[in-house]
This record gives structure tokens, C-alpha cells and sequence, in this order.
DNA sequence: CTTGTGTCCTGTAGGC
DNA sequence: TGCCTACAGGACACAA
């Protein structure tokens, strides 16, 4: 659920909380949430480092650490990043960092989906190879209409999966691709290659304007309340949704009279008003 | 290369 | 009430 808005929100809170400080212990609750690297490897190498940024690239979530070193977290579905009393425990925890301050940085996941690697800066190994591999940044100039147009170029796939591509356009997730698709006014089913220059153009600014939104509006916190701010607060970008999670209900565009429907595309549940997107 | 499907993981909602 | 199944979804492995 943490797709680019939400991981922008964390590192934004999180940010004050974490800089300056340094990791004085680590423990591993669940092996198989440290995608690298093996052992007691990610102990050894973490503590005794100090924050010195928080940086965010698609949904991945990096803590710079000094002498070159960088904790790269992947919240995938319920993963939660918070900052705790030292003596408090937290539910589903994975890995918990103790921090100079007397606190300490909790990553629970109740899935065991989401992932945490120590790594070096910039240097990805095999297991982060999805980093590699990503795209643009849609929020930023380097995303463009003439860059989206290039890459849905003789696709076939339904213009949805694409958008869910992260070699195309990192960060978005099921919430966002269905917002982007209702505001361009695209059904999320139509050819991506098929789509015509207007239409590109349009999902282009909408990808870019509604990751922009749910950034303003801190993300956003859906009935589950999976995820939270790291103080404990929600989002509210979840009363902006024009159609994700609102199936059987009236479209939100005055006056129209369109019902929102819900059907699988490429196995995920995606929205849309049947009338307003063509 | 492209596309679609299955898998990981577990808590929860819904059916019977 | 309690059991069972489907589903949630992001990334990746794999097949065709």
C-alpha cells in the first residue's frame, strides 16, 4: 500500500527524528526481512553508523549512514517504520535499530514481504536489482509526455500494467494508477500502445499531478489503517479518491450520473467511471 | 523483448 | 460459532 506518496510522507517525518543519529545496537527478529546481506553481516555492519539523510527513490525508502554505507527499506504491502520508546514493543516486529537517543527505529511487517538492505551507497547488490532497473521519477521534469509516449509505444498490455511498471514510472502503486487513469479520463483496460498523443499527454500530468496530491494530503490511509505516519496519524488523501475502493458508488464529477466499477486487470482490483473514462 | 500467471506472506472478510 | 477460502498487493521468477 506505501506507494511513492506514502514513502515521501515516512521520509519526511521520519527525517527530523532519524538525522544525527546513530545506531547503537540491531536485532533481527525475522531473518528473511534482511534482503541483504546474509548472516550476521547486517548486525556487524549497521551498528556503530550514523543518519546523515534521508533520501527516496520510487517506493524504496534510503537512510544514509556514514563511511558510505546506506539502509534501503521496501515497505512492500504492510510494512511500518516508526519511532518507539527503547523499552516499548511493537506488534509484527521485524527489525528494531536502537538509536543513540535513547529511542529506536521499528520496522514491523506483519507479512514478512517488506525488506530491509544494508548496502553501499548507490552500489546495489543482485537482491536490490529492481533499483537498477527503475524509472523516472514521475514527480520530477525527467518525466514527461514525450517519455511516456516513447515507452507505451507499441505496447498491447492494458495501459494499468504499465503504469504499475516500475521501469516505466517508479512509485506508483494500485491507488495512484487508478486515479491517474480516472482523472486522464482512460480506461485502465485500453492498449497502452493505442492510446492517441492527447490522451499521453494527459495521463502524463495526471500520474504526475496526483502523486503530487497524495504527497500533499500526507499519503494515503485506507479503512484497514495499515498505513500510518510514523507518529501514529493517518493520511487524508483517502477522502480525495475519486474512484479507488469506491465501487457501486456515484461518480464524484458533477453531474454525472456514472457508477463506479471494480474488475481485475493483470490479477489487482482496478476502478473506474465507466462514463467519464473512455 | 513482451505478456500473462504463479508465488511469497499473513491477517481479515465473507460464505456456508 | 467455527471452519474454509478468497483476497489484499508489490516485486520477482518463470513460461509461452
Amino acid at each position: 500500500m506505501p506507494e511513492l506518496p506514502e514513502v515521501e510522507t515516512i521520509r519526511l517525518r521520519l527525517r527530523p527524528l532519524l538525522v544525527g543519529q546513530r545506531i547503537v545496537g540491531a536485532a533481527v527478529r525475522r531473518k528473511d526481512v534482511v534482503g541483504f546481506p546474509g548472516g550476521s553481516a547486517f548486525r556487524r555492519g549497521v551498528v556503530g553508523r550514523a543518519v546523515t539523510e534521508l533520501g527516496r527513490r520510487g517506493k524504496y525508502l534510503l537512510v544514509q549512514l556514514d563511511q558510505g554505507f546506506e539502509l534501503v527499506f521496501h515497505l512492500r504491502l504492510s510494512g511500518r517504520l516508526e519511532v518507539v520508546g527503547s523499552g516499548r514493543e511493537v506488534e509484527h516486529e521485524r527489525v528494531r535499530f536502537e538509536l543513540s537517543g535513547g529511542k529506536a527505529l521499528s520496522f514491523a511487517e506483519p507479512r514478512a514481504l517488506g525488506r530491509v538492505y544494508l548496502v553501499r551507497a548507490g552500489n546495489y547488490p543482485q537482491a536490490l536489482a529492481g533499483m537498477l532497473k527503475m524509472g523516472p521519477e514521475p514527480i520530477h521534469e525527467d518525466f514527461d509526455a514525450a517519455y511516456l509516449r516513447e515507452r507505451l509505444r507499441g505496447r498491447t498490455a492494458p495501459v494499468k500494467n504499465l503504469l504499475l511498471d516500475q521501469r516505466i514510472a517508479c512509485g506508483v502503486g494500485n491507488i495512484y494508477s487508478d486515479e491517474a487513469l480516472y482523472r486522464a479520463g482512460i480506461r485502465p483496460l485500453r492498449r497502452a500502445g493505442r492510446l492517441g498523443r492527447p490522451e499521453v499527454d494527459r495521463l502524463a500530468r495526471a500520474l504526475a499531478d496526483v502523486l503530487r496530491d497524495g504527497i500533499k494530503w500526507c499519503g494515503t490511509t485506507l479503512g484497514d489503517g495499515r498505513y500510518r505516519l510514523p507518529e501514529g496519524g493517518t493520511g487524508s488523501f483517502q477522502e480525495r479518491l475519486a474512484v479507488f475502493g469506491r465501487e457501486g458508488e456515484r461518480c464524484r464529477r458533477r453531474g454525472c450520473k456514472g457508477v463506479v466499477r471494480r474488475q481485475r486487470i493483470g490479477g489487482r482490483s482496478t476502478h473506474f467511471c465507466p462514463v467519464c473514462q473512455k
